[in-house]
DNA sequence: GCCGTTTTCGGCCCGACTGTTTTCAGTCG
């Protein structure tokens, strides 16, 4: 369920036409010439339809004639034949059979040609009935394998990753501020609160006609749904999306009823009780009926008698008890960043150089950042050994002296091995500025040992941060089987901080983020951007930081660089 | 299918792990 510009429509398709090859079979340097597209494409800075009015398509590194072409008629019919006639020959439920770990095109390619199977449902029942006994391939720790990489798949979220519920919400809320009559348009709900997955898309409009007039005629719209209050309709492809309006008067009110949650909303309706009012989603009314303040949300904490309660903390946890206490963190904002301390280079796998990247980051007004490309084992990914680690220092030392005014980090993003070790020697990482550690294979260990083999790297010495510590991919991977908080537990004791991973990935959620920092531990929110476009992902991590309460303090690249360096020499020498 | 300081064909293409097809094919990142 994903909302998408052309560019990542484009890229569907390419990606979809390799998915279709691999399972036929196809040569693998042909399917990575058109991954490679649908990646050329996605990170093209600018609509790609624009490129293909000014005839550039093929100046686009990645892209061919043939790849070029096919973006051409995909602008112009919205389909391509090529891929139609993919479709027609297999049948589309093997590509999300593709998805389950552990089944790669042969063995998709063998459930189909062998036994029939044609998408996860009918897989999932050939485990079940033992009928895939005997298919060459598949003896039985296979089997075992792929039904725990069934159920793994099962507890994925089905829900809208809060990237593009936030791009599709903009994109309505610019549609629906050009309609007359309405003045500003609110996106509120689970989205306001900054939840890493929402359910639906709500917004508020702040105006004198009904929703009802302007949301179903959107572009986009598929069908208008019941709904209690003011309208709600299904977007392609399948989020539903409600939009309320108030006049100015009740705004305020409206405002707070539907950002939610439920539980926070009710403790504000019994404290408005209490203090002898009625607080409803028109208003705050006193016994008398006359309808007080609500222009604005604070003034409804106001006349609750707290300070204006964020948002994010707005989950019936414990804001109210905080705010009367008169306790509620100070959140941390954008401005509070001073730096990036995760991000890749064309060194490993990213899409821009050393350069670039600086320009970017200065261009954010960051301070500082760290180049961390990834370790050799992640050979894919063009990882780094120590050689190269250092014939890279001399790249950075040329980059830097032409950004006097940003400090760039020597970094590595260092893969932790099956056993817990390091994927590069002491020696290496020592000399480094900054050495983020993650996991990116053996991700179906079982919980002990996946913990213990965390902790091992946690407790390197020369281990700063540790990334995106469960591994989960919205949408796509579940979280490994990890006790959080034991790796809370060991980050404490050795003094190393925990990342809240800012790309698709939101690792550390908030929950544990809260956790992390209720213990004590120094949180890193980092984008790992994998280009510069990625930078504005800091958003989206900032988000889940202020729904687990982190002022700057509890922040590692909140720090000013002086402190910053003064922190990472303390932790080298621990 | 893309690409070219190796220019219009012949490279591209890594390395670990795992289970099983008992000598290596398939999968993953």
């Amino acid at each position: 369920m994903k909302i998408m510009s052309l560019n990542a429509q484009v890229a569907e398709v390419f990606t979809q036409i390799a998915d279709y090859m691999e399972v036929a079979g196809e040569n693998s340097f042909k399917i990575r010439a058109y991954r490679r597209a649908a990646e050329a494409v996605a990170t093209h800075s600018a609509p790609i339809e624009a490129a293909a009015e000014a005839g550039t398509l093929r100046d686009i590194e990645g892209l061919g004639e043939a790849t070029a072409a096919k973006t051409l008629e995909f602008l112009q019919t919205g389909k391509v034949q090529y891929l139609e006639r993919l479709k027609e020959e297999y049948p589309p439920g093997l590509m999300e059979l593709l998805r389950v770990p552990g089944l790669g095109p042969k063995k998709v390619a063998a459930l189909y040609e062998e036994r029939k199977i044609e998408n996860r449902e009918g897989f999932a029942a050939a485990l079940e009935a033992g009928t895939l006994r005997g298919l060459s391939g598949f003896g039985p720790k296979t089997l075992e394998n792929l039904k725990r990489s069934l159920e793994r798949m099962d507890k994925l979220t089905t829900r809208l990753p809060i990237s593009a519920a936030l791009a599709a919400a903009e994109k309505l809320q610019t549609q629906i501020e050009a309609a007359p009559e309405i003045e500003r348009v609110f996106i509120t709900g689970s989205l306001r609160r900054g939840c890493d997955t929402v359910g639906d898309i709500n917004l508020l409009a702040q105006g004198t006609i009904p929703g009802e007039a302007v949301l179903p005629s959107l572009p986009g719209v598929l069908e208008t749904l019941e709904s209690e209050n003011g309208v709600r309709v299904r977007i392609h492809p399948g989020i539903e999306v409600g939009l309320q309006t108030a006049p100015a008067s009740q705004i305020g009110a409206a405002l707070f009823w539907t950002t939610g949650n439920v539980a926070h909303r009710e403790e504000a309706v019994r404290r408005a009780e209490k203090l002898g009012y009625e607080l409803r989603r028109d208003g705050l009314f006193s016994h008398e009926a006359v309808l007080l303040q609500t222009q604005t949300e604070e003034e409804i904490y106001a006349a609750l008698n707290v300070p204006f309660i964020a948002p994010e903390l707005r989950e019936g946890r414990d804001e109210w008890r905080a705010a009367d206490a008169d306790e509620l963190p100070r959140l941390i904002e954008t401005a509070d960043i001073r730096g990036d301390l995760h991000s890749h280079s064309t060194w490993s796998d990213g899409a821009v150089s050393i350069r670039q990247m600086a320009q970017a980051m200065l261009a954010r007004g960051y301070e500082y950042f760290a180049v961390t490309d990834h370790s050799k084992a992640l050979a894919m990914a063009n990882g780094l050994n120590a050689a190269r680690l250092r014939e890279q220092a001399r790249e950075i030392e040329e980059v830097q002296a032409d950004f006097p005014d940003l400090k760039i980090l020597r970094g590595v993003e260092c893969d932790i091995m099956r056993d817990g070790s390091l994927d590069l020697d002491d020696d290496i990482l020592h000399e480094l500025d900054i050495v983020i550690a993650s996991v990116h294979s053996a991700f179906t260990l079982d919980e002990a040992t996946q913990t213990a083999r965390m902790i091992r790297a946690i407790s390197h010495p020369a281990v700063d941060i540790i990334a995106h510590p469960t591994g989960r991919i919205l949408g796509v991977r579940a979280p490994y089987d990890v006790n959080v908080n034991a790796l809370i537990a060991a980050a404490k004791e050795t003094r190393t901080t925990l990342e809240i991973n800012a790309s698709e990935r939101l690792d550390l959620n908030d929950e544990h983020a809260f956790a992390a920092r209720e213990a004590g531990v120094l949180l890193a929110v980092d984008t790992d951007a994998h280009s510069t476009r990625m930078l504005a992902n800091i958003e989206l991590g900032l988000l889940t930081a202020r729904r687990a309460w982190c002022e700057a303090g509890d922040v590692l690249n909140a720090k000013p660089a002086a402190e910053l360096m003064a922190w990472l020499e303390r932790s080298e020498s621990r």
